[in-house]
DNA sequence: GAACCGTGGAC
DNA sequence: TGTCCAAGGTT
């Protein structure tokens, strides 16, 4: 490499940690050098605002203060604290990567990039997020931040969609590291990107890069980075038999691969269009039976509920069962009083629906 | 490589 | 209103 590019990267990791002694937000991951509480941050992040995942991470850090605390739960309890942040694999794997840390490393976190690598959950940004935040090893942790704000500065138009990408813009970092702290390096890119160069209508103006930004010069800020389009949701028409008796609620484990695993709802009938009447449901899995089994209440609306790759029309067929006679629940479903219910790991339109239609 | 996996906020 | 996006990872 020649000296001056050396000389200009130096500048470029001098001027951006510059600006991140002046600008960062003072953040509690950012207090300790924790593996667990890092790793913990790390997870609930992904995909995540932190306004979003503040509240978690202290209920987190609050309940499970440590690894063991956390290998000692159930994994029902963690999914319920979880609720509402959505992406559940995450917490599923959280879980069962801190039973493994206990289990076989003996309550320590691996303090390598490449050991971490290996945990469940820990892709590549969250390994090199955790060895340089913890253990300060020099490997550059590339989220959407970074990749907004290499391919702004530095012009890099290759689309970060296609899978040459992360290459590129890791390779792009790794030569702006700087050796003697990877680890306020990491954290200004994240943070430049996420309040200085942000994705929409950042204010260059104020920007230290501003006289050598790629983007800037040429007025592509809305055009950088690349990014190719996502495929549209498809639509699902699920419908949901809501048992009740006597207060009790027959609900069930999501069992199958498929969204919210893990999670708990009620029977459910998945079918190709919106049903509109108690007929439209018949043959759909064998549970028509169960709206025989009490006075069938037709529901008046749809709920719409918007996942990242799902649009799901939501209709719930409530049921109040005197008594289940002849009936019987089919496998994995159990009437589930309030409190009970309460403790349940829901997905959040169940849960607005059980709030709104019982519990209110 | 592309699809899948949640939720809420901003525009 | 619909679309995009947010400290990604797994299959």
């Amino acid at each position: 490499m020649p000296a001056s590019s050396v000389h200009k990267d130096a500048t470029f990791s001098q001027k951006l940690i510059q600006w991140y002694h002046r600008h960062h937000r003072d953040l509690p991951w950012r207090q300790t050098t924790d593996p667990y509480k890092i790793w913990l941050s790390e997870i609930i992040l992904q995909q995540t605002r932190v306004v979003q995942g503040m509240p978690y991470y202290l209920r987190f850090v609050e309940k499970y203060p440590t690894v063991q605390d956390l290998a000692r739960a159930d994994e029902q309890d963690v999914l319920r604290l979880w609720q509402g942040l959505g992406y559940y694999s995450r917490a599923r794997n959280m879980h069962y990567t801190a039973r493994q840390v206990v289990g076989e490393f003996g309550g320590k976190f691996p303090d390598s990039y490449s050991g971490l690598l290996k945990l469940k959950g820990v892709g590549e940004y969250t390994a090199a997020a955790i060895a340089s935040f913890a253990f300060n090893e020099a490997v550059p942790a590339v989220d959407g931040n970074v990749y907004r704000v290499l391919a702004r500065i530095f012009g890099i138009k290759t689309d970060i969609m296609h899978s040459s990408a992360k290459r590129e813009f890791t390779a792009a970092a790794q030569r702006l590291i700087p050796a003697d702290d990877p680890a306020t390096f990491n954290q200004a890119m994240i943070e430049f990107g996420a309040i200085q160069c942000q994705p929409v209508a950042p204010d260059c103006l104020l920007c230290p890069f501003n006289e050598s930004c790629y983007a800037f010069e040429n007025g592509m800020q809305s055009f950088l980075p690349v990014k190719s389009k996502k495929a549209k949701a498809r639509n699902r028409y699920l419908n949901y038999l809501v048992l009740e008796k006597g207060g009790l609620i027959a609900m069930k484990e999501r069992i199958k691969k498929d969204v919210w695993k893990g999670l708990y709802d009620f029977p459910i009938i998945e079918t190709l269009q919106e049903a509109q009447a108690p007929e439209d449901l018949a043959g759909e899995g064998g549970l028509e039976s169960l709206m025989m089994a009490g006075r069938l209440i037709v529901p008046d609306k749809t709920y719409v509920h918007l996942l990242s790759h799902q649009k799901l029309h939501v209709k719930f067929w409530q049921i109040k069962v005197e008594d289940m006679g002849t009936n019987v629940l089919p496998d994995g479903v159990s009437f589930y009083n309030e409190d009970q219910i309460d403790a349940l790991p829901k997905p959040i339109l169940i849960d607005t629906f059980i709030k709104e239609q019982f519990f209110s």
